[in-house]
DNA sequence: TCCCGGCGTTTAGAATATTCAACAAATTTA
DNA sequence: TAAATTTGTTGAATATTCTAAACGCCGGGA
């Protein structure tokens, strides 16, 4: 599914490492103390660097041995997200969602993009959840409950709790509020 | 504190390696397709081996590039263990508890060495906790209810059950009751 | 005791990796 | 547009690794 290298195709795993590290194979090889050259041909998989440079050139980036070994490179590692890209996430009518790379794997943080219709609200039945999460209001207004304080946020404003105390949201206003929301660990 | 080999000496590491795995400099060559002289200048770094070669070496362990850069061996992964060393855990008066590798980090299992005196008993509010376990009964006899079973287990009869089972140990007889354990994940 | 087999090490030569310098293609600058 | 710069690739020379065959050492069995 992700676009893994196999671990004896050292080649492309180290160009592929280099290419995310935004290097040339030129500015790598000044760093690493080895020519531009070398570092080509093993791309290519025309040699089979020793331990030695490729740890030269490891340290050029930098990155451990062990951790070129280990980690699952993938070009999908994407870093910009359009905003059409962002994936929508069905929350009841009146409250939309969009989450931040929602193709990603195993990350460790989640962020989201809420619209909350006028008079929407999370309900009652207060949110909880393992994790903690934030937010801040972009445009409109939000009463946003957090066990026993509540408070109506806007433009600017912002929130920080542990998810495992109850907690509400709810647009109060006339307009469409815009919220960006950042949780961890992830719950979708 | 452990005997952990810098990620650049691959020389020590490799025979460190190779050493824990009971294998001769020749033994390892012919399963892995090379010469025993590349290695013995491997192991004493007087080259730096190239990646095919390493691998090739790898594979006849076998053992991966990756776990070979990112696991910590250590000489002192000991595998034996005297009577005399294993660990005394008290557990009350009549029931003694000897851990097998005490010392060990991180192990994913933990075996005791249980004596029943008799009459020993761990008490009517029956143990729970996580995990799984399994025993075989050496000497004397034992009582192990689990749930709602019960069973008088003699010489060679064993048990195994997921530890949160409400479960009690019993030595009816006059004879103390030596028992061999194991449990996963660890409890001491 | 001597001999045998296995151990890790060493050496010379074959095989491979790396450097150096030049090249063509793509991009930037004027 | 043309010149200049930057990119990755390539060939010949050099440096390093790997192989093949020997060596010395040690322990076990006649």
């Amino acid at each position: 599914m992700s676009t893994t290298t196999p671990s004896d195709d050292i080649g492309t795993r180290l160009r592929l490492v280099r290419q995310i590290y935004g290097l040339t194979q030129r500015e790598l090889a000044r760093r690493a103390g080895v020519t531009n050259g070398a570092i080509s041909l093993i791309e290519q998989n025309r040699v089979s660097p020793s331990i030695s440079s490729l740890k030269k050139i490891l340290d050029g980036i930098p990155l451990s041995l062990a951790d070129f070994f280990t980690h699952n490179f993938s070009a999908s590692d994407q870093v910009f997200f359009a905003a059409a890209d962002l994936a929508e996430i069905a929350y009841g009518e009146s409250i939309s969602m969009r989450l931040v790379g929602g193709n990603l794997k195993k990350r460790a943080l989640q962020m989201l993009q809420e619209t909350y219709q006028p008079g929407a609200d999370t309900g009652e039945e207060m949110l909880r959840h393992q994790g903690e999460e934030c937010g801040i209001v972009v445009a409109g207004s939000l009463t946003v409950t957090v066990g026993a304080q509540e408070k109506t946020l806007h433009p600017g404003d912002a929130y920080y709790f542990r998810s495992d105390i109850p907690h509400r949201f709810r647009n109060p206003g006339p307009l469409p509020c815009h919220l960006i929301s950042a949780n961890s660990p992830p719950s979708f």
